[in-house]
RNA sequence: GUCCCCUUCGUCUAGAGGCCUAGGACACCUGGUUUUCAUCCAGGCAACAGGGGUUCGAAACCCCUAGGGGACGCCA
C-alpha cells in the first residue's frame, strides 16, 4: 500500500468557511494518523468568482487553526502547480484524450435552450439534465458551428442504462442509476475545466489516495468514478462526511450563522478551541474526553467513529469550550501574550486610531470610545432604539434592509458601503441622519460614536452581520410572515433604485 | 418534480444483540463555596421518530412509514 495522501481543495470565492476547516481537519487527521501527506490545492477554475484575497484568507485561516499542509501553492511540492488556474494545459490534454476516445463531445447549445429544456423537464416531472442534443453532431456540423464562432463546451458521455455503485468508507454502497447522471460539462467555453474534471485529473496526478469531502458530493461521485474509468485510472477511496448544520438543520450558512473562520478569530476564540470544537462534530474521542489537542485527536483518530447525522454547529458549546481553554490551558503569562496578540493587532489599530484620535483628550478616553470594536455584542435593549422620528418597526426594517444590502456588496470598502447605504436611505425616503440611528445602536451600542460607516468597514461583514442580527432580535425579531413582506418591499426598492 | 443520504435528551455525543432502569457534555433548573458576579463543586430535568418483523433477548439487524437534509449550473 502506497503512502496515504489526502487533500483539502477549497475554492477561493469568499471568506474562509468553517465547513472548509472542518473537512480539512478530518483530511489532516487521516493523513497524519497514517503517516501520510496532507495537500492543499486551490480550485480557482471559476474565473469570475475566484480572487487572490480569498485565497490568502483561506491559507491564513487554516494556518491560524494549526492545520499545516505538506504541499500547497505557497510551499510547493513534487506534484505542482497546486493552483488549478495554473494547470490549464494539463486539463486540455486530458480532455483531448476523452474526445479522441469518444468519451466526450462538443456541445454548442445556448444557455437559453438549456434553461428552456430544464423548465420543460420540470413540468413533465422528468429528471433534469442535458438531452443529448449535440451528442451526435457530424464533423461537418461541428466545423460549421466553430466557423460561426459559437464557443463550445465539452460534455462527458454517460451510459444510458445500468447503475453505478459508489463505495464509501462510512456507509453502505450507494447505487445510483446512470439515468440520473447528467452529461456533465467538463470544459467550459472559456477553456477552463469544471470542478468534476479538474478534481479527478488533479487527484490522480497528485496521487491522492483518500478523498474525504462533504456529503453534498455523493450524488456526483458517479461522474467522477466514470472519469477515472475513462482515463483507466484507479479511483481513490471515497469518504463523505456529514454537513455542518444551522440550528434549523439546514446546511451551515453565513445568513444564519457566523460561518467564516475569521469571525471566530476576531471574536477572540483560540484556534485550538475552534479546532477542538470542529473535531467534536460527528466525532468523539474513544473515552469521550471533550477537551483535546490536534495531536491528541490525530493519535486517537479513527474515521470509522464518524457518525453520519449532520451536527448542528452550537455556538454556545463552543463558548464553553473556549472558556475552558482560556481558564485551564493558558498560564497567566501565556494569557497576557495571547490576549495582546489578539487585541493589539497592528492592522486593526491602524484602522481604528484615525477614527478615535480626533475625539480623545486623554488616553483614558480611548477604552469607552473604542470598546465596541473589541466587544462581542454591544449591550443594548429595546429602549436603546427610542427615537423621535423612528418607531421600533422602522428601525427593524432599516436594519434588515441594511443587512441584505451589505450582503450583496462585492467588495468591503468604506466608500462602497457608504454609497450603498446612502442609496438605500434615499430609496426608502428616510433622512440619512434618522436612517443611520439604528445602525449606530446596533453596531456601537450608542449614537455617540465614531463614524458608523468607517466602523463597520473596520469590523468586517461577519461581525457587522452578527450585530445586525442581534439588534433585530432585540427589537422583537422578524416573523416568517413579516420576513416575506419585507423581502417583497426590499425587492421593489432594489428595482426602483436600479441596484443589483 | 426526480434521485441520494441521514434519524439516541433542546444541542454535541457514548452505544459493534444481553454490561441500558440508555452513559457523558453543553444549555436550563436547584443547592453549596465565593463580600457580589463569574469560576468551582454537588444534584436535578431530559432521548432510542413510528409501526412491523428476525431473535430466548433489539437503541443496535431487516422491511415499511414519517420526518429532516442534500444533489439535480458553462459554481465549487
Amino acid at each position: 500500500m502506497s503512502e496515504v495522501r489526502t487533500r483539502i481543495a477549497p475554492s477561493p470565492t469568499g471568506d474562509p468557511h468553517v465547513g472548509t476547516a472542518y473537512i480539512a481537519l478530518f483530511n489532516l487527521c487521516y493523513a497524519r494518523q497514517h503517516g501520510g501527506k496532507f495537500i492543499l490545492r486551490i480550485e480557482d477554475t471559476d474565473q469570475v468568482r475566484s480572487n487572490q484575497k480569498s485565497e490568502d484568507d483561506i491559507l491564513a485561516a487554516l494556518s491560524w487553526l494549526g492545520m499545516n499542509w505538506d504541499e500547497g501553492p505557497d510551499k510547493g511540492g513534487d506534484f505542482g502547480p497546486y493552483r488549478q488556474s495554473e494547470r490549464s494545459d494539463i486539463y486540455k490534454t486530458h480532455v483531448e484524450k476523452l474526445l479522441d476516445e469518444g468519451h466526450a463531445f462538443h456541445c454548442f447549445c445556448s444557455s437559453e435552450r438549456l434553461s428552456e429544456l430544464r423548465k420543460q423537464q420540470m413540468t413533465e416531472k422528468k429528471p433534469l439534465g442535458y438531452d443529448g442534443h449535440c451528442l451526435n453532431l457530424s464533423d461537418s456540423d461541428r466545423a460549421d458551428k466553430l466557423q460561426q464562432n459559437i464557443p463550445p463546451v465539452i460534455r462527458m458521455k454517460v451510459p444510458e442504462t445500468g447503475s453505478c455503485v459508489v463505495k464509501d468508507m462510512l456507509r453502505d454502497d450507494v447505487t445510483i442509476d446512470w439515468q440520473q447522471i447528467d452529461m456533465q460539462v467538463l470544459m467550459k467555453s472559456d477553456g477552463l475545466p469544471t470542478y468534476h474534471l479538474a478534481n479527478v485529473v488533479d487527484d490522480h496526478l497528485m496521487q491522492i489516495t483518500h478523498v474525504i469531502r462533504g456529503e453534498e458530493w455523493i450524488n456526483s461521485a458517479p461522474k467522477h468514478l466514470l472519469l477515472y474509468q475513462y482515463f483507466g485510472w484507479e479511483p481513490p477511496v471515497l469518504c463523505h462526511m456529514p454537513l455542518l448544520r444551522n440550528a434549523d438543520k439546514s446546511k451551515l450558512s453565513k445568513r444564519k450563522n457566523p460561518a467564516s473562520v475569521g469571525y471566530y478569530q476576531r471574536m477572540g476564540y483560540l484556534p485550538e478551541a475552534v479546532c477542538n470544537f470542529l473535531g467534536m462534530m460527528g466525532w468523539s474521542m474513544p473515552d469521550e474526553q471533550e477537551m483535546f489537542s490536534l495531536e491528541e485527536m490525530i493519535s486517537n483518530f479513527d474515521i470509522n467513529r464518524v457518525s453520519l447525522g449532520g451536527p448542528v454547529f452550537d455556538a454556545e458549546k463552543l463558548d464553553w469550550l473556549n472558556g475552558r481553554y482560556l481558564r485551564e490551558a493558558l498560564s497567566d503569562d501565556e494569557f497576557i501574550q495571547r490576549f495582546s496578540q489578539w487585541a493589539f493587532q497592528p492592522d486593526m489599530l491602524q484602522a481604528i486610531v484615525p477614527l478615535i484620535k480626533q475625539r480623545v483628550e486623554r488616553f483614558s478616553d480611548i477604552a469607552p470610545l473604542a470598546a465596541f470594536f473589541f466587544s462581542g455584542m454591544p449591550t443594548i435593549d429595546e429602549q436603546s432604539f427610542e427615537h423621535k422620528q423612528l418607531k421600533h418597526e422602522d428601525a427593524k426594517k432599516i436594519l434588515q434592509f441594511i443587512a441584505w444590502r451589505i450582503e450583496g456588496l462585492d467588495a468591503w470598502h468604506r466608500d462602497r458601503i457608504e454609497t450603498a447605504l446612502m442609496l438605500l436611505a434615499e430609496s426608502m425616503g428616510i433622512k440619512i441622519r434618522d436612517f443611520l440611528f439604528p445602525l449606530f445602536i446596533a453596531i456601537a451600542g450608542s449614537s455617540v460614536s465614531t463614524s458608523v460607516i468607517d466602523s463597520i468597514a473596520v469590523l468586517g461583514l461577519d461581525i457587522t452581520r452578527a450585530r445586525l442580527r442581534h439588534a433585530i432580535a432585540i427589537l422583537g425579531g422578524v416573523s416568517k410572515k413579516q420576513l416575506k413582506n419585507l423581502e417583497k418591499e426590499y425587492a421593489a426598492l432594489e428595482q426602483k433604485s436600479g441596484q443589483s
